[in-house]
DNA sequence: ACTATATGAACGAACGAACGTTCATTTAGA
DNA sequence: TCTAAATGAACGTTCGTTCGTTCATATAGT
């Protein structure tokens, strides 16, 4: 017998694909099997539970997602903010693509394990992106804070995106991807006050 | 025997508690019967499945959530755009907190059935905001349209809190959320630019 | 006013199906 | 031939749902 390593990525691909669509505990380790082309008792020779195999999906997508060839990273340490506005629209489209079967997953967790496993990736965020922030400089008015600012633009452009992928709500702004990208940074730069007023 | 309709609600009640910790599937009809002090086949006096019990209790808190008098309705009746962007901020947060239990079974349908019960809300969504819209009228520069600033600045509320309240990521812009509803306020009404730049 | 009957809410044991997990056995690469 | 990967039947549990039964109350006949 041979394939036992692309026997696990074949498992850990199919467990993806049905818990992203039907949730943890809406999925069973049957269905996996089937969808992997494996037997259901060769995926304890890989797994010792369905939970852990859960966790490892989660593990091994945070690790791809943090690593620095990322677009959003790539944004961060590239340009400056805010002259990077709207890089970081495309990077955080990017990433939703990238990424979108991830993120469902971190929903999933948040729904049916409390958080359990992702809880600390949010605790991280503000201090990831001090980080990013002190590496990079920032020219912005001197009443905002620029990690907030860039925090702020980040998360409106990705919670733009995740409605649009995730959640399935194309279009919801009435404009294309790309014109919302710059309607945002519009904003974002100059605000919406006419001028003068 | 007469409490029925006091059962049924009991029965909500203990269900949505239940459904929003642990998600639909992981939260089984026995859960529910024991929480709500109530027989597990009285359930079905009141609900012919699982799943109906689930749609009815989505149904309900939609009702409520769009009743006029909810805090949203409220500002975006009484006070006009820009104008009112703290207090979309003040309500944004009041609204988190009143149906966060909703929130997290709108998460739950996405998770668990793949939107299936939730998706004609957002479908609604610009819509609805288009109509507001054009009873209040509103005073922005003229690049920007008032319609998609009002979502973009009702959004970035909303998932500020989302992130603080159904996340529990408390302070995760390192302020208060006092503060961050002024701090948003500043960039949506002006931007982050400097000014003359 | 009193009693017999009808109603349907509530109960919880029981059902078959499906669950996560185990393990004795088979299979195939070295 | 030896060994570890792979298998799938089997196990005990729990699932959503059903159903025969109980019984407090409402209704109707006298």
């Amino acid at each position: 017998m041979k394939p036992t390593a692309e026997n696990r990525t074949r498992i850990l691909k199919a467990a993806a694909s049905l818990f992203r669509k039907q949730g943890y505990h809406g999925t069973s380790t049957r269905e996996i099997a089937v969808k992997a082309g494996v037997s259901l008792g060769n995926i304890y020779n890989h797994f010792p539970t369905k939970e852990k195999l859960f966790a490892t999906l989660l593990a091994e997508y945070e690790a791809e997602y943090f690593s620095p060839d990322q677009p959003l990273a790539k944004v961060f340490t590239s340009a400056r903010f805010p002259d990077n506005i709207e890089a970081l629209g495309q990077a955080s489209k990017e990433t939703v693509e990238r990424f979108g079967d991830y993120m469902r997953l971190i929903y999933v967790d948040m729904v049916e394990f409390d958080a359990k496993h992702i809880g600390r990736i949010f605790l991280a965020m503000r201090e990831r992106y001090s980080r990013v922030q002190l590496a990079a400089g920032a020219k912005v008015a001197k009443d905002v804070d620029p990690v907030a600012a860039m925090m702020m633009v980040t998360f409106g452009y990705f919670n733009f995106f995740i409605m649009e992928r995730l959640f399935k709500v194309k279009g919801h702004y009435g404009m294309s991807e790309d014109e919302a990208i710059k309607f945002f940074g519009r904003v974002y730069r100059r605000g919406v006050m006419p001028p003068n007023d």
